[in-house]
DNA sequence: TTGAAAGCGCTAACAG
DNA sequence: CTGTTAGCGCTTTCAA
């Protein structure tokens, strides 16, 4: 054999199509190429963005993305974590700082074998309560705050905010919380509601009879955990001729396309959703190559005035 | 060593929290417990239950789902494919029967090598063009058929199709091609028009002034390739005072959660997706159990006579 | 520089 | 039936 043998492979290579084993080679590295994502609902709209943005984050990159749904139960989650061990992921992105402890063990493990973990959607506090990990997401606090001083600008004394009904959305209840706080903290009129699981429409619609039920100061403005719900109430409010926002203003999370279709066009907080997929594959990548561990970002959520809080913005 | 061994290293086993490593035990076996599935957009709601079903489907065989987005580009489908073979999954899932020859090949390749692979979202056709995989799915042209059926029921004799902007969405094409055969059949007038790509409800919404501008038999009813593009279009109509359906009738395909919300609410069909994953996820477990190649099966889809069609049904 | 050899952690096929 | 051994197809290390 002479000159140029490299060539000629590469181009017998192409022609019989042949492909590495990767098992094989993983196997002997001892290092994965998969970046294992856990996503509460890998269906939902308000994660299609970022799946999209660790799609295209990680694409070129060699790195295949494993998705799992979680269905929002940390018991999945953690069943899903124990099988992902054998698969010995490159990376492991999972969503939110909230979990079981048998979770939490498995995913301090993998740290200290050094495979990359990222929590997205989340935002580091100053409770012990994350765990050392990377986080790549928004401040839900601040998103809350920030949902309750949007209503108390436009003049609004009496709020209410409508929890999400799925028990583990631990964001959406920290979003309460922090408008909860806010609205304590100007000295205004809060109530928390929670509700239904189900489809999120109709448990929306629900909200709009205890909402104006209410006692001798009538909640006036409201915000919801999603858009979703918030689009539900907003269509059950409209078609009992109240008055959006005159009567009662609506404010709702996520921006989901519906939100600017509807008629009045919803108010909503847009999270940093394709940012976050970006930012964290990024992470997890530079963390896989260079053996650092990944660094946590705060990405900003963007208030979106439309008609449902008023048009004076 | 003496007696009962097993039960002992099974307790030393979990007590150490040993999980078995799959690249070695899937290398020395030769197959892998992989199920990939190739989706067009897994973010799009249409989708989601479809995973939703794959998922629990797999559910406690042991294998995992390994979900790629191909957003709906059969250029990127080749490329995940290729990427795919060093995986060695144990079984291949993508969406429609259409793929470019190099695809093809590598699907081919795969079953003769033992891999089961099923298309699902599609339908066994008579023409050759199912390159012998197993289907999953149901016929677009008989469901679009079945809509200017409905169309046609209900008294209208000037109909129009809009069809998907996104140009590899095959299937919606061959529903509008459905339910141009069915018009056409039945001696009623019927025009397709192209919605723009984009957000689907604007897109839907761009096609009313197209719609409403017809020449002097002015189209009465309308089918959409999604219930999206129906709902933008429901909102425009509406919002210009254009009665529904006495005006102009409606028709989606999707059923979409926000179909029902809207006054007046969104007449369509219902595909099977939640049983597509089902069926295929234990269509390719029988198959990689027994050895047998996966059979094909077509499933119903259902007509929901909603409100913008008129109350009649 | 290029080439041979030794495993990675299992499974499967064998011998005991 | 249990215990041992030879690889699976690569990467990595070490000798040539």
């Amino acid at each position: 054999m002479q000159k140029v043998p490299a060539a000629r492979i590469r181009e017998a290579i192409e022609q019989t199509g042949y492909v590495p084993n990767q098992q094989a080679g993983q196997l002997a590295s001892g290092n994965s190429r998969i970046v294992a994502a856990l996503i509460p609902n890998v269906g939902h709209s308000i994660f299609a963005e970022t799946i999209q943005g660790l799609t295209e984050g990680l694409h070129g990159s060699g790195h295949e993305l494993l998705l799992l749904s979680t269905g929002y139960s940390m018991e999945r989650e953690e069943a899903q974590l124990r099988a992902l061990t054998g698969w010995a992921p490159g990376a492991i992105i999972v969503t939110g700082r909230h979990h079981s402890p048998g979770a939490l063990r498995m995913l301090r493990d993998a740290q200290a074998a050094g495979t990359p973990v990222v929590e997205i959607w989340d935002h580091p506090t100053n409770r012990a309560d994350s765990e050392g990990f990377a986080q790549i997401g928004f401040d839900h606090v601040a998103a809350g705050r920030t949902m309750a001083r949007h209503l108390i600008d436009k003049g609004h004394v009496s709020l209410a905010y409508i929890d999400s009904g799925v028990g583990e959305d631990f964001r959406a209840h920290e979003r309460g919380q922090g408008f909860m706080a806010e609205a304590k903290a100007q000295g205004v009129r809060v109530k928390v509601l929670r509700a239904s699981t189900g489809d999120a429409f109709d448990a929306g619609r629900e909200m709009v009879p205890l909402l104006l039920a209410a006692s001798r100061t009538p909640i006036t403005a409201v915000a919801f955990a999603n858009d979703h719900l918030a689009c539900g109430a907003l269509m059950e409010a409209t078609s009992r001729g109240v008055q959006i926002p005159g009567q009662l203003a609506l404010l709702g999370f996520g921006d989901f396309p519906i939100g600017r279709q509807l008629q009045p066009s919803l108010s909503t907080v847009r999270p940093p959703t394709a940012d976050i997929g970006h930012v964290a594959a990024k992470a997890v990548l530079q963390s896989v190559t260079k053996g650092t561990e990944p660094t946590s970002r705060s990405l900003p959520c963007q208030l979106i005035g439309r008609d449902s809080t008023g048009t004076t913005r």
